[in-house]
This record gives C-alpha cells, structure tokens and sequence, in this order.
DNA sequence: ATCGATTGCGCAATCA
DNA sequence: ATGATTGCGCAATCGA
C-alpha cells in the first residue's frame, strides 16, 4: 500500500509551501520577540520613573511636615502670648494617620 | 588527498564529547532563560510595588496638606481674635516649591 | 482550515 | 576549556 501522495510526517525540507511557513514564521518569531524586549526596556523605564516620582513625593513630604511645625510652634506661641487657652492641635490635627510630632 | 583523520568542520553529530558539549550548554541555556524570566518578574513586582508606595505617599501628602491648611485658618484667626498683625504666613513657611493655597 | 503570535527547546557563535 | 548570553530556526500550541 505505498501510496506515493502524502506520507504523513516527513516534512520535505525543502518543500515550497512547507519553505513559505517556516519563513513566515520565523518572521513572526523575531517579530514577538522584538516586542518582548521592547516590553522589557519599557518596564524597566517604568521602574525608574516611579523611582524618581517617589523621591520627589518624600521630599514634598518632608517639606510639609517641616512647614507644618513650624506652623504649629508659631501657632503655640502666639496663643501663649495673647492667650492662655491655646486649642488642642493634637484633637484638632492629628487625625488621620501622621504622627510626626510629640510636643504639646 | 582524503584524509579521514579530521574533515574539517563536520561536527560529527552523534560524537561523545560533542554531545556532552551540548547537552551542557543546553542546560546552562535553560538556566539562563530561567534566570531572565525571573528577573522579569521581579521587575514587575517593583513596578506593583512602587505604584503602591506611591499611592500611599500621595495619600500622606494630601492629609499634611489639609492640615497646613487648617492650621492656617486657625492661625489667622487666632491673630485676628487677639491681635492685629499676623504675622505673614507665606514669608514664614515659604512657598519652596507647593502653592497649596492662595489666600493673604 | 488558516494564519500570525507565543513559547519551549536546541544549535552555534560569542562573551567572560 | 567552561559556563553564561544571545541570535536564530524549528515545531507545538494558542488565539482569532
């Protein structure tokens, strides 16, 4: 029974079509992999702007919290010159989830 | 003139060394690309985590932000319920680098 | 059935 | 000589 039209998987290697496919795909190989490395800078990119994000968001950070206490001495000690019931900062401010200071 | 000794470069496919060779240097590919996926991976945690960490300082920001804030009024209110120079705030604490407010 | 995209794997060149 | 990287091709599989 040899039949001489498809003998099943022996890819001809250099069979037209079968050529046409491989090439075709190797296309497509380089093309996804090109796109993978892309990717790859692209996150990498990622990293070092949040890096640089996150150090400026700490230093507005540390700026405010200076501001801040400064703002709440010059506040004390105007309420201690004019007055003697300065209000309390702490139930005033310090609700959320800071808690950078200790003086009261 | 055909010498049988060494014919070149016709890596005799099935020789002993060759195949230790390879089979070696196929394992060390294997760990190779191990070792890249799992540096993609870590990267994108990174990614994750900045993005979180960035979030939260955002969030620390706002509140200090709010708090300034309200220090502010209670401050020029204190000064204009007991004094009438209050002192300028924005020459105190010094617009550096944020403009949180607008009022004078 | 088709076709591009993705993935695991092996080969060979090159780096270190 | 040896392990690590890298470009490339093959084949299986996925996804539309």
């Amino acid at each position: 029974m040899p039949s001489k039209k498809k003998n099943a998987k022996v890819v001809d290697e250099f069979d037209e079509d079968y050529r046409k496919k491989r090439e075709r795909n190797n296309q497509a190989v380089k093309k996804s992999r090109e796109k993978t490395k892309m990717n790859t800078i692209e996150t990498h990119r990622k990293v070092e702007n949040l890096r640089v994000e996150n150090r400026v968001l700490e230093n507005e950070i540390t700026n405010l919290k200076k501001k801040l206490k400064l703002l709440k001495e010059l506040f004390i000690a105007q309420a201690k010159a004019k007055n003697n019931n300065a209000p309390n900062l702490k139930e005033i401010l310090g609700s959320s989830d800071e808690s950078e200071d200790e003086d009261d």
